[in-house]
DNA sequence: AGTTTTGTTTCATGGGTTGACCTAAACCGA
DNA sequence: TCGGTTTAGGTCAACCCATGAAACAAAACT
């Protein structure tokens, strides 16, 4: 895995810049030069990449070194002649970033180190019915000292925390999450104060926004621009467009369970008619039949889907039909040119796909001459926390810096 | 006007930077926040400004002032005591864009000065069905050579210049721009050729990208992401995000005319069914009735609304409820607050903009608690031909190392 | 004339570069 | 097997150049 990190040639600096801020530069431009090698790279190999001198990426190196974000992994015996290189790599010891999410299945808790790779997963089935959400995140921060000790013991330091939430979220503040009975519930203050004791800075995003970060690193960056539809008990998507996530003016983009697909459709408890969601969302695959007991809404549809119950296919149909149609809205707009089916959706794919793609090609204006891609997404359920551990890491990919003024 | 410059706290090299590197990026700076003082600026407050010494100022200001990219206006005397200030300003001297657009009733050409006044605004009457692209592009670079005439003698000098298409621009190459009747046409080389004794860099882009552009430099940076919705044969947009013009993965963003509103809806010529330009572009408000002789649509469609023509009062409620759920789509994906009604609609606005209220009110998920903005835009018809100079001399107002470089 | 603020000059600092020289560790040919 | 060759990497000087600090000059006010 490369990481999230795009070249880009615009420079705009808001603070000045002095000698000691130049060597900062340069040695960002160091470490993501190794982070984007797919082997170990030696330091002559890097002065010749970056464009500096081999005594300058020597001084670079040793800082990376001392502060273990790299680690120099032995030689490579190419048949040449000459002393062997010294291959250096991104450092699987050091600082990790730890991942959280609430699905509606349950906790979920990930820590990913520095190279992108997962490290811890842990997942507690969970229902949300009977608890409150301080009893969650005291729950979920129990998780996460348990995700923490864990990796301590392989040398991981855990430096940030991300949480996903299934619902909009605004500073922390998670405005409604019907999946969870939620409703301005001031979910990052809840959480910093039940990890008091660890000390970690905490963000709280979209679970569909983490989601597509993780399809986005998962890729290996093969994705330029995509929507990641997450289908559950309402609908949200993650928008990526250069290697960058789309947040909107206020962090409440990809709402797309709420684009009207049919104008005077069914109502929508939003208050409007024909959104998406009356008709894609699982409740609205499985119609009024009862889920049942000790099972759970996706499981559900698929085995009733699997049974070929006819009801179902239908409606599997109906949901294919009016995703296609919200998607062409968003790629028409947007001008993306991939659709990940994630969440519950993943699951469903081989009944959606065909019924998504013939929307799409008759409805988008470029579909004509420039192919479109619909796949599932690669990390199925577990997408959305270890997009937040990647996102939590990621801040130290972008800026070494930081963690290394400690 | 403040220009397209947002702060942005990230920095990403790609090339290692140096000392003369170094120099260059607290050039940039001090410049950008000469650029955004409403008024002239002294050193002293520059210095204060950007946390850079009063020395390193003065022999960047010395840099800026041989470039002829700003200018020493006189003193300020304000009063206090100590010696007066020297005001710094944007210079209206030295280099500017030019700006061409090729609009349903003729061609336009723009020259803007580094402070974004407009120098230069010029426009002829033409009709395209009886003339090839490469006459149209010949006509548009003699009053190119015209506008560049005009403004040397007020010493600017045109370093760049940008087009404006009504259709969609992939590296120079208009795809489709059906008011024109131009399929594949290579406007950049065409232009490039008949400008060949100017030398001049041109850039090609969709008109309704560039008219946002000119609405948001107009609205002096107080707009953070919107919608420009322009109308007319068709439907485009144009969409900012973060002070930055929204692309997509090949530039072909914004085809709000052919997002779907009624699914089983009009046939479109795109091949698909219900897109929003069977109800409100101006053929589609016309309906059948022909547009008297020596008229334009856009006039004629005024003109019957003005004198209460209840068929085209009825064509106008559809347009705008139709106008109204696209929006509600592209705000639901996109969480921007703001929509401008441009091009043609610009002109209706007072028939379209409660209907189109009132469908965003329904159907935006966050309309309930962050109210949405809906106007006309500023600039009218000339947005696109001033937005395209704007452009062409925002390259300068970002880097204006690569001009002090020439 | 003294004060205050602005803008400039002078010098020291420090990072990066160049170039030279050196060591380490492989290969190769005798 | 051994010394020569080749390449990787480290170390040291000298230099360049932008910034910062402090002293200095300029132009207003009191």
């Amino acid at each position: 895995m490369t990481g999230l990190v795009r070249p880009s040639s615009t420079r705009q600096a808001t603070e000045p810049v002095r000698q000691e801020g130049l060597r900062s530069i340069n040695l960002e431009l160091v470490f993501r030069h190794i982070l984007a090698a797919p082997v170990p790279i030696s330091r002559t190999e890097l002065a010749a990449g970056t464009g500096l001198t081999r005594p300058t990426i020597s001084r670079i190196v040793d800082e990376l070194l001392a502060g273990k974000l790299i680690t120099e992994s032995g030689l490579t015996h190419d048949g040449r002649a000459g002393r062997p290189r010294v291959g250096l790599s991104i450092s699987d010891e050091g600082p990790a970033g730890l991942g959280l999410d609430i699905r509606s299945d349950g906790l979920a808790a990930c820590v990913v180190d520095l190279t992108g790779t997962v490290r811890h997963l842990a997942f507690a089935p969970s229902t949300y019915d009977d608890r409150g959400a301080p009893a969650v995140l005291a729950e979920l921060a129990r998780m996460a000292g348990t995700a923490i000790e864990a990796t301590a013991a392989e040398d991981l330091t855990v430096v940030t925390a991300t949480l996903a939430v299934p619902g909009p979220v605004d500073a922390g503040m998670v405005r409604s999450a019907p999946a969870l009975g939620w409703r301005n519930v001031d979910a990052g203050a809840l959480l910093r104060g039940a990890t008091r004791h660890l000390d970690l800075p905490i963000t709280v995003d979209n679970e569909a926004n983490l989601a597509a970060l993780g399809e986005l690193y998962a890729s290996d960056n093969t994705l330029s621009g995509f929507v990641y539809v997450s289908g559950g008990l309402g609908i949200g998507a993650g928008i990526v467009l250069d290697g960058q996530l789309l947040r909107g003016v206020r962090g409440w983009s990809g709402e797309l369970g709420h684009v009207t697909v049919y104008p005077d459709g069914k109502p929508c408890p939003c208050g409007s008619r024909g959104c998406l969601q009356t008709y894609a969302s699982l409740p609205a695959i499985l119609s009024d039949d009862p889920v049942p007991p000790h099972s759970t809404p996706d499981a559900a549809v698929t085995t009733r889907a699997d049974a070929g119950d006819p009801a179902t296919l239908a409606a599997l149909d109906t949901a294919g039909t009016a995703l296609g149609i919200a998607l062409s809205d968003a790629i028409n707009i947007l001008d993306i040119d991939t659709v990940l089916l994630g969440g519950a959706f993943s699951l469903l794919s081989s009944w959606l796909t065909a019924t998504v793609r013939t929307e799409l090609n008759q409805r988008v204006l470029t579909a004509a001459w420039a192919p479109l891609t619909v796949r599932p997404a690669q990390l199925g359920p577990d997408a959305a926390v270890i997009g937040a551990a990647l996102t939590a890491i990621d801040q130290i990919r972008q800026h070494p810096t930081t963690w290394l003024a400690r």
